[in-house]
DNA sequence: GAAGGAAACAATGTATACGTCAATATCGGA
DNA sequence: TCCGATATTGACGTATACATTGTTTCCTTC
């Protein structure tokens, strides 16, 4: 039941319908959940360690809201977490059935962006980078990329209707991945590092421009 | 009482008086630190999502095993962290009395590598790798890299005795933080590099002379 | 003697009860 | 009317009770 009530609790907040501030009494969350305080009280102890919620004496369980400061430390993080698989990833030279996978989910990236379907294009770029991190060979590291790219994802489900097409990303994934089939390690770095440095300047452009103070 | 009981488990484990494969149950334990099973486990949670401990059904909590290439995950994820924050500190080139900080630890290596106190040098080292995480700038990240230090740590303590006197540490990190004064963040990050591939390097070495299997 | 099944036991996972502490509201006095 | 003190409410932190489930042991049968 714990996995039941971290489960349901992570994907409301991941999904936004728990948004940045929210707040609810772990009783109120045990009620809802159709279980009792115990089970709750585990999930979010989890999700707390997880950056995702913090449980304050008497006010309950609540969702931590993302300051412009603390979105850049996630980017930043997450960039460099990203560059190392990417490179570590390059320099194992993964098998052509890990190769495939990729380019499968870049095929996904041009078919949504052909027929402008922007939430199939950020579900598959969202594939594309999860694919980089759990291949790269480093269990821990995946992990905790993992994580991050799950808080990314609350920040970009509230950018992604305010911006262009993303139309180089495509490009620059295929590229990366060309450079790791070749062994390329340090032009999938660059080319990655390049990617995210930029990908990271809009983000923060658009919430700027949007005056966003949080999410 | 939690933050008791994670506490004391926690320094049991980081010094090894409960060694990988060490098992208990959650009964045991509470009885143990004189509280109820409650506090334990949410102990146990935050130590299971840490990496430290694992939570087996019957079976009670069981210290994880660090087989060598769990070690080298850990390494090569705190090198990349490790390396990140010399960079990002680099960049936002620290005032004097951070700079005095950092240089007030590598006093205490030289002098302990004098007085050949090993393991005052080691408190002192440590203390170092966690002082250039927590002023890299970003908290998260510095709280990613002090967990890795920690399980680093649980690895120290066992090939601290069986290696030669690291002399070359302390020259390491006298010029990282000479670049890091400078605002010279690629020759910080090269220094740094490749003090960490050294490092792991010996200390993967020395596992495998001295037949350790797991820790 | 070995194998299979059943029963008892043991440890967890969940629910519930209770004490503590903080916040808020109410009442009295200035 | 406002301020302060006290009382009451309510939520959490911890303890405890209970049900679930896996494991082990013993007995029976082949």
């Amino acid at each position: 039941m714990v996995e039941e009530a971290y489960g349901a609790l992570k994907g409301k907040i991941l999904s936004n319908e728990f948004p940045g501030g929210y707040q609810a009494l772990e009783e109120d969350l045990a009620v809802q959940l159709g279980m009792s305080r115990t089970p709750v009280r585990e999930a979010l102890i989890r999700l707390q360690n997880e950056g995702f919620v913090e449980v304050i004496p008497r006010r309950g369980m609540r969702v931590r809201p993302l300051s412009a400061q603390d979105i850049t430390e996630i980017y930043e993080v997450l960039s460099y977490l990203e560059i190392a698989a990417v490179e570590m990833l390059a320099r194992r030279k993964p098998g052509p059935a890990e190769i495939a996978q990729l380019e499968g989910v870049i095929a996904d990236m041009d078919r949504a962006l052909e027929d402008e379907d922007l939430d199939a294009w950020a579900a598959a770029d969202s594939r594309f980078h999860r694919l980089l991190v759990e291949l790269c060979g480093n269990s821990r590291l995946a992990g905790i990329a993992l994580n991050f790219l799950e808080q990314g994802n609350r920040v970009r489900m509230i950018t992604m209707p305010l911006r262009s097409k993303p139309v180089y990303s495509n490009v620059n994934h295929a590229a990366v991945i060309e450079a790791i089939r070749r062994g390329d390690h340090e032009t999938a770095r660059e080319i990655h590092r390049a990617h995210k440095a930029r990908w990271g300047r809009e983000m923060m452009d658009l919430l700027d421009r949007h005056r966003i103070r949080e999410v």
